[in-house]
Formats: C-alpha cells, sequence, structure tokens
DNA sequence: AATACGGGGTA
DNA sequence: TACCCAGTATT
C-alpha cells in the first residue's frame, strides 16, 4: 500500500473517525436525511433532530404520508426551514417515481430538490460508495491548505478548480472513507483556527505546512450585508388565546408568530393592525426588548402586550401553540411573555 | 455572481 | 464582533 495522501487519510479515518448515529447505517434513506441536516449545522445540534426524526418516519413512506406541519414541527429550531419542505415533497417524489424506494443514479439524485453537488457527492459516495467528491467547507479548506492554493473559496471558480483535484484522488480509493475522513479531520484536526498539524495524518504532503502558511489559508473572502431591523411585536391576546399568522414564502417560510410590523411604537403597531385586521387593539403593556441574530440580519423585537375585544381567526391556545411550529425568535418572545405575567 | 435563508458555537 | 458550520435555490 503507497504511502500517498489518499492511503494516510482514509487509513487515520478508520482508526480515529468519530461515531454518529447517522454512521452506523449506509440505509440511503438515513444518509439522505443526516446530509439535508448536516447542511450549514453542526453534528452536535443535528444528532437528537436525526435521531427523533428517523424514529416518527422510519421509512420514506412515513416521512411522505406526513402531514407537512407535522414535519415543520419536527424541524422546529434546526434553522432553514426550506429543507423540511424540500425532504417532504421529495420523498412523496421518491413514493410516486421510485416506488419508495431511494434513487441510486448521481443524476437522479442531484435532481431532487433539497439536493446539490454537495450532499448529491455525499449520498453516493456513503450510502452506495461511487468514487463522487464531496465538496463543503471542511474539504475547501483542507484541499487549500494541502497544495497551498491561495484563490479565494468563496468564488466558484475555486471551487470548481478543487473538486477536480478531489475527483482525482479519489480515483481508486473508497470515496466513503475518503471524504468522512476530509471531513473528521477538517472538523477535529484541520480546524478553520489553531490547526493540530503536529496530529495531522496527512502533513508530510501539505504545502502549508511546509511553508508555514496553515494559519493563513484558506483565503475566503465575502461580504455579508448586515441589516438591523426593528420592530413592535405583539402579543395579542383573547382570553386565553395568542394570536398568530403564519409566515408568507421567505424568511422563516409556514412557520407560525405573532404579528409584528417595522415600525417605531406600539401606537403605530395600533394602525398598523387596525388597517390590516380592520378591529380595534388595546395596549396593556409593554413587556420587553429581545434581540435575535440571523446570518443576515438582526432583529431588534420591542414586545407589547396588547388585548382584542373580539375573536378572530388565528387564534391558540398555548396548548395548541405547543403542537405548531415557531421560530426561535418568537419561541423566545413566547417565553418571556409567560416569564413575564406569572 | 450575488443574495436569501437559521441558529448555535467559538475566540 | 466576526467567523464558522457535512450548502441550496433563486435572481
Amino acid at each position: 500500500m503507497q504511502n500517498n495522501m489518499q492511503n494516510n487519510l482514509i487509513n487515520w479515518y478508520h482508526q480515529y473517525h468519530r461515531q454518529f448515529p447517522w454512521r452506523e447505517t449506509e440505509n440511503p434513506y438515513f444518509i439522505w436525511i443526516s446530509e439535508i441536516m448536516l447542511q450549514q449545522t453542526t453534528t452536535e445540534a443535528v444528532i437528537p433532530y436525526f435521531n427523533r426524526f428517523l424514529t416518527t418516519f422510519p421509512t420514506i413512506t412515513d416521512l411522505a404520508t406526513a402531514s407537512l406541519e407535522d414535519v415543520y414541527k419536527l424541524w422546529e429550531g434546526l434553522g432553514y426551514y426550506r429543507r423540511a419542505k424540500h425532504i417532504h415533497e421529495t420523498a412523496k417524489i421518491i413514493v410516486h417515481q421510485y416506488n419508495g424506494i431511494f434513487p441510486n443514479t448521481h443524476k437522479e439524485i442531484l435532481a431532487l430538490k433539497g439536493i446539490g453537488p454537495y450532499t448529491a457527492g455525499a449520498i453516493c459516495s456513503i450510502a452506495y460508495h461511487m468514487p463522487t467528491p464531496a465538496i463543503d467547507g471542511n474539504v475547501l479548506r483542507i484541499i487549500s491548505r494541502q497544495y497551498l492554493l491561495k484563490d479565494n473559496i468563496a468564488e466558484t471558480k475555486t471551487q470548481k478548480h478543487i473538486t477536480s483535484i478531489v475527483a482525482e484522488l479519489l480515483m481508486g480509493y473508497d470515496a466513503s472513507a475518503f471524504n468522512q475522513g476530509l471531513m473528521d479531520l477538517g472538523a477535529t484536526i484541520c480546524r478553520p483556527l489553531n490547526p493540530k498539524c503536529d496530529q495531522c495524518p496527512i502533513q508530510k504532503t501539505c504545502l502549508a505546512y511546509q511553508n508555514n502558511q496553515q494559519k493563513v489559508l484558506p483565503i475566503n473572502i465575502k461580504n455579508i450585508k448586515h441589516k438591523e431591523l426593528h420592530y413592535i411585536t405583539g402579543i395579542i391576546t383573547y382570553q386565553d388565546q395568542f394570536l398568530l399568522f403564519q409566515n408568507p414564502p421567505g424568511l422563516l417560510e409556514n412557520l407560525y408568530g405573532f404579528v409584528q410590523y417595522e415600525c417605531e411604537s406600539p401606537y403605530r403597531f395600533q394602525e398598523e393592525f387596525e388597517n390590516q385586521y380592520h378591529l380595534p387593539l388595546s395596549i396593556v403593556s409593554y413587556i420587553q426588548d429581545i434581540k435575535h441574530v440571523f446570518t443576515h440580519r438582526t432583529w431588534h423585537m420591542h414586545i407589547y402586550h396588547f388585548v382584542l375585544d373580539k375573536p378572530i381567526k388565528g387564534l391558540y391556545t398555548l396548548d395548541d401553540i405547543h403542537n405548531l411550529p415557531l421560530s426561535t425568535a418568537h419561541l423566545k418572545v413566547l417565553k418571556s411573555f409567560l416569564k413575564h405575567m406569572k
């Protein structure tokens, strides 16, 4: 066996790989769900969601026949809720077009909703041992260091270049162990900050290490515009019920939340509400301010309690709310209100 | 090519 | 703060 980068990585992986629930199976359905959950999400965050999800929906057919609301509820708090919608849609397609069996060609898998180049490559290599690259943030970083690539990994051009390098490296090796080896190496050794080069199985072939550039690479320049938004967030009650609405397409699509307007005062909120619902609203009290940070915006929620004097559509008891998917931001708001009231 | 899309962890 | 995380879809 050659003492090359691939074998060094694969041997290291077999000896030191991390244990995860999704590594106890090669069932393509389980691998699929894990890879979707792991998109831009840490492994620790995913573990409980993965276990709950597959206990609730042990087969693709179980998932396909569930309600979208139940799928969202299981996703509550995990973020990027479009993933839940895509998984549900895709499960139905697999039942109808593939007889409930997860497809087994790269082309068919890549065509499924919510599955892009990374996820298709990961599923094909892990579930089917196909020689497909799976280029994620870890791989971009490791390959940049290994080959001393000084190009910006945020650019498509650089990502294509790295994809072609990995495709070549993979040939003749177990892509499952190789790809997962890169992920584990990136998470534990070849980390973004303070890489542990002294423990690295592929240190000998690492050009960044040889040139002492491991703390400089990769180059990752992206400009993220961050907006600060101020809202009056209304806890609107009628007797023991709360008024919620379901988000339109866009941010937090289909999740339930409290009514909030981007305005200056609770009196403006009253006006906005009366324009929209054609019903009067009384202001009861200020509750508190809560800040919630998203990737590209921050919400400053100034929370007030309002009451309705007539019932309208969209009122839910606390028991009802327990079964509805809410965003983490508005779960915080609800919690704050309940604490404030007792 | 740029932007929208969550939430939590880390230094 | 700023950046990162087993990225994808849309414009």
